[in-house]
DNA sequence: TTCCTTAATAGGAATTATTCTTATCTGGGG
DNA sequence: CCCCAGATAAGAATAATTCCTATTAAGGAA
């Protein structure tokens, strides 16, 4: 638990008043589900979060964490760490890069910059392991996506 | 695809040499996979590297392509895009904020830093698209991971 | 407070992504 | 040419995620 319990409480009261805002019903279930993710700095994925919210809440069911997790995130309350799509994406280009992708298609399109090879990565990181390599992701919505309105998630284009 | 014909020849004769250099054998399929990824820049994700191999070798196994590709990132000799782990990962803090990925155990780590949060970023990349946000993703190898020599990936710490 | 509409949920099946198992094959050193 | 550890094929098994349908309940209206 890395926030305090008064930071918490202001989190969760935001969080409830956000959803009212936005719309969203303020269920017992969703207070759970962003509670178990507002509570931890793990960056759980949803099968652990679902096991920490059965926990409070007997009976919950996996979809609606899953199902709860992507409401959030596409509501920009939450976000994703690292993995923007369901399967891996590979990559044979080693030279030092950056990528952009697209968060409606999961398109990655590289680009380089001096600048941004050579970043100031502050020391307190050096303290969490060993760094082997780092890099700029930038998240957006390509042009493609940008026009023809809404969409489904296809497979890596090609 | 985004490399010349000569480029292409070159990568694949490098690829070629450095798995002799590295004990892994030559084989066709491996060659495939790798020429599959490497004359294009879509950063294709397995089953679009078996599809694409699949035409050219009938016959090839999903779980080769899978199995090669897991094989050369692990030898460095192509990279994981973006996604670092099978499932996905959330983060409830939206404050502007970086992560450390353990490539071993999946451990992410937040770190902040002023100079990262306002990165100029190239602006070739608007023709890609609408940014909303960019990070910065360090990778390498956490320190529990560091000691207790190699283990398996585990789920989300906590 | 009660009623009503419909978003949200539970439970489980279905689908998709990835890994495992086992028999068989083959690259490349000798 | 021979050998055999490393690789592969095929498909089962497992893990992750989504879909389907009946049922529940949030929250605005009366
Ligand atoms: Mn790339
Ligand atoms: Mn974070
Ligand atoms: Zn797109
Ligand atoms: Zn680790």
């Amino acid at each position: 638990m890395a926030v305090s319990k008064s930071e918490l409480q202001r989190r969760i009261q935001a969080f409830s008043d956000a959803c009212s805002r936005k719309g969203l019903r303020v269920t017992h279930q969703r207070m759970e589900v962003f509670w178990a993710l507002a509570v931890s700095d793990a960056h759980p994925d949803a099968e652990s979060v679902y096991q920490r919210v059965r926990s409070r809440v007997t009976g919950i069911s996996r979809d609606t964490v899953y199902r709860t997790l992507a409401t959030l995130e596409s509501k920009g309350l939450i976000r994703k760490a690292a993995a923007l799509g369901g399967s891996a994406r590979y990559d044979a280009n080693m030279a030092n890069h950056h990528h952009f992708v697209c968060t409606a298609c999961g398109l990655i399109k590289d680009f380089s910059s001096k600048v941004l090879d050579d970043l100031p990565i502050p020391k307190t990181v050096e303290s969490f392991g060993r760094i082997d390599a780092s890099q700029v992701q930038v998240r957006g919505v390509c042009v493609s996506c940008a026009k023809r309105k809404p969409k489904k998630r296809r497979r890596s284009p090609k």
